[in-house]
DNA sequence: CTGAAAGCGCTTACAG
DNA sequence: CTGAAAGCGCTTACAG
């Protein structure tokens, strides 16, 4: 095959140097139209495409997004393999990205020094992290001095940086008070891990309001922590069929949960909803298939996606390193796996 | 912050030129301990990491490997979007690359030209391409002579390089032998598109080999194309229960399918397993979860990146640009979505 | 409006 | 075993 064009390629072919063709290329200065043209023809005839490794060396610039996901345990993509969530969240990242000429990578997140080193080799640009971001990695980051956005974090040190939130504390309450609504007084609530998801804590205080806008106590044996996002919960189910006092509605902080839960249930004989109505979070694109259709509280994951990467890539463009935040709304979508009491 | 340290640096600090440095790194040459210790040293104490876009700039290769997601429609995202599959392909890729150093990037396909353009301005080491490749771009490929994966495609073209298929035949015989075996007579095979899809094909014949061989003659009848890989299937599913003759048996050629369809069963008042037998294909992390559990013909869809994955790295690495067709196996999965008539 | 030249951070023959 | 220097393909002051 034909060696790929270089730009000196182009100049000669359009008889100028190659400082103006560089120049063309990224709009600066004022090239008189007529050399302008010759550059773009020259460009199209030898099929020219800039090399990026030199255009990042030369400018700094990688034009590369790096998207962090957390390692649960082993391999990081052990992590991205089970969570459906993650696939329209990468996409919408992916969406915008590519619309604002970055390209996007993936890497999970094992040893803070690991992040760092990669930023550094590859030159990121801007970063997107999932979820809580370790303390030391936070140090690291800093000195890294790269754009970051921060999703769904809730730690102080957040507010240094970009972060894209949900509603969650709104998500809890509007769960609970849909079960209070259908009659439910004792709702249990079921998060993954209160001790180390913030997330979940925010979410439990909606779940609180609700219950004390209704009256009706909080009690911490209706609280079933599941300390893991997966389909398999005999263990956790266990203790909600067998809770004193016992509930009749469960609100979850994941369709994951919930789609688990619901499982479980069914294996001991118990119906949804007929025996327990249970609420998921996410509204994954399978909840509506399940059955029963799953009630949930719809977060928008492509759109957090979207908004991620557009915070990345104006902190970049700006220079501005700024730091907004961003809460995007959840809504409460009724299906069948809720009943009236 | 302070500046990243270049390889300059790291000479100075160890008091050697920077090819030394180099040298050591690439573990290149017969360097003394010695000196590869202190450079060594320099390198730790001074956080150093190379600098990719120089490294592939000089050395012109990128550590990089592009995925191509063919696009149904309008965006690239929208098919990695609603694709379950592929969060689970694009981690097995990602866990090999990883451990050899290289980095992924994913991409939409739109038009071939884009294709060229970003394989050339990334300096892509490789390629893995998902899905039958459209004509027009393996003459684009070949002219980039970049090392390519070809993933489930049957095209004569594609003898000419790496590939990763499944046992595509064996699977829709094992389903359909299934369903004969529990004593189905009338099934049906639904397909997504029969003249594009050529992995529908081939689950066809098996389909067909799996009838002739208990006597049960192909009947066009029961051949249902869905044309879409969705959870609705309002139409499908009507022409199938109003079918001529009645089918009892349905191979699907995806749990995606075979989610959708029992969907509509259900809202059609059907009950399966009772009145239908559905059978998946892919085995999904979800479809052991749905209702009722899905009887699937299992294929390890992880396993598959992986695969992906080791044959471009082996096929950069050895400048070979062999071709290799790797065909991995499928499995039938019983679970509770067909029974014995 | 256009170009010569230095520089980005590496690698790699070539000398020694 | 070690280093000086050219080169990878760009960008960008600086001159003109």
């Amino acid at each position: 095959m034909s060696k790929k064009p270089t730009m000196q390629d182009v100049a000669t072919h359009a008889n100028v140097s190659i400082a103006t063709v560089s120049y063309v290329l990224n709009g600066v200065k004022k090239v008189s139209d007529k050399t302008k043209e010759k550059v773009f023809e020259s460009i199209r005839e030898l099929n020219y495409y800039p090399d990026s490794s030199a255009v990042s060396l030369s400018r700094r610039k990688s034009n590369l997004i790096g998207i962090l996901i957390p390692m649960l345990g082993d391999s990081p993509a052990a992590m991205f393999k089970k969570n459906i969530y993650y696939n329209e969240f990468v996409s919408g990242i992916e969406v915008i990205s590519r619309k604002n000429n970055y390209d996007t990578m993936i890497s999970g997140v094992a040893e803070p020094e690991d992040v760092k080193g990669w930023v550094k080799k590859r030159n990121l640009d801007g970063l997107i992290y999932i979820g809580e971001l370790p303390e030391n990695l936070y140090e690291e980051l800093i000195q890294l001095d790269v754009p970051l956005v921060l999703i769904d974090t809730y730690a102080k040190e957040a507010a240094n940086y970009n972060n894209v939130r949900i509603q969650d504390e709104r998500g809890g309450y509007l769960a609970t008070k849909h079960l209070i609504e259908l009659g439910h007084t004792k709702v249990a609530f079921v998060p993954t891990n209160l001790q180390t998801s913030p997330v979940d804590l925010h979410r439990m205080n909606g779940y609180r309001r609700a219950l004390s806008e209704s009256g009706i106590a909080f009690d911490e044996d209706l609280v079933f922590e599941s300390y893991d996002v997966k389909f398999e919960q005999p263990a956790l189910v266990n203790r909600i069929v067998t809770a004193d006092p016992a509930p009749t509605g469960i609100v979850t902080v994941s369709d994951v949960l919930a789609i688990g839960v619901i499982n479980e249930l069914k294996k001991l004989g118990k119906s949804v909803p007929d025996d327990y109505s249970v609420i998921g979070f996410d509204d994954l694109i399978i909840s509506e298939y399940i059955t029963p259709p799953l009630t949930t509280v719809r977060q928008d994951i492509f759109t957090k996606g979207r908004t991620a990467a557009e915070l990345v890539i104006a902190s970049i463009e700006e220079e501005s390193h700024g730091h907004n935040t961003v809460v995007l709304p959840v809504e409460l979508v009724e299906r069948e796996s809720t009943r009236k009491l």
